[in-house]
DNA sequence: GAAACTGGTTACTTTAAGGTACCTACTTGC
DNA sequence: GCAAGTAGGTACCTTAAAGTAACCAGTTTC
């Protein structure tokens, strides 16, 4: 992070200045988080199964979500080869390093908010 | 964060039952990051000086951040009672909480970029 | 031959967010 | 009397993002 003024739009995140703006972009995507509490808790996941947990997004969106977190190395895109295909969603080594640091701001966001913290 | 889907727009946030989506979608307006990077770096500042350290943005989204960031107890706002008005801006107790993990966050940013860490 | 399955893709429409230009308040200086 | 100062507010326009509906591939089942 230095003065130089961040860029303003999602697609050019991995070439500014700013990389913790850029991973907080990456996260604040609407249902990202959520997609990743869900791979957390319950491990790796098939995309009709998470969209099955978010009916009220389309596939569209989740389809872009995933590829975004692929992309940056947060999750793990694993295709087997069948018909029809059948694709499973993991957190890779970097999505569990991620959760410490979402750790440390659910505790904050969770403290802030008077709530116990979730089990 | 609970198994309940999060809303989707910015302006439910406080009723969401995932404290960490919120304060990530907070996080990740565009400019919000680089404001609290300013603030802390170089301490309270006016609305003036912010502006012109962000030329690229308008005044009425710099307002709309600081005015967010403000009803989340992240900054605060002390005007003067003189006129023109005099408005400074500065990180709240919470605004420097939550740089811990902000930099947790910038962290791990820049150990995936390959960067070396910014002074 | 049609339906179903899965995980998408795409063109078009709708909605949300941001930008622009103008405006506001009151005091001071000229 | 007008301009300047500061920190905004607002109506309207533009742009970006999301939603929708139809479609795709190839195999299996009936």
């Amino acid at each position: 992070m230095n003065s130089a003024a961040p860029p303003l739009n999602l697609q050019t995140y991995s070439a500014m200045d700013c990389p913790v703006h850029g991973l907080v972009t990456i996260l604040s995507g609407p249902w990202t988080t959520y997609i990743l509490w869900l791979l957390r808790q319950r491990g790796p996941m098939r995309f009709g199964q998470l969209k099955k947990q978010m009916p009220a997004i389309s596939a569209k969106v989740l389809t872009e979500r995933l590829r975004l977190l692929e992309q940056t190395g947060i999750l793990d895109r694993h295709q087997e080869a069948t018909i029809p295909p059948k694709v499973t969603y993991s957190l890779t080594g970097r999505g569990q390093e991620l959760h410490g640091a979402l750790d440390a701001l659910d505790a904050l966001a969770l403290k802030w908010s008077g709530r116990t913290a979730w089990a």
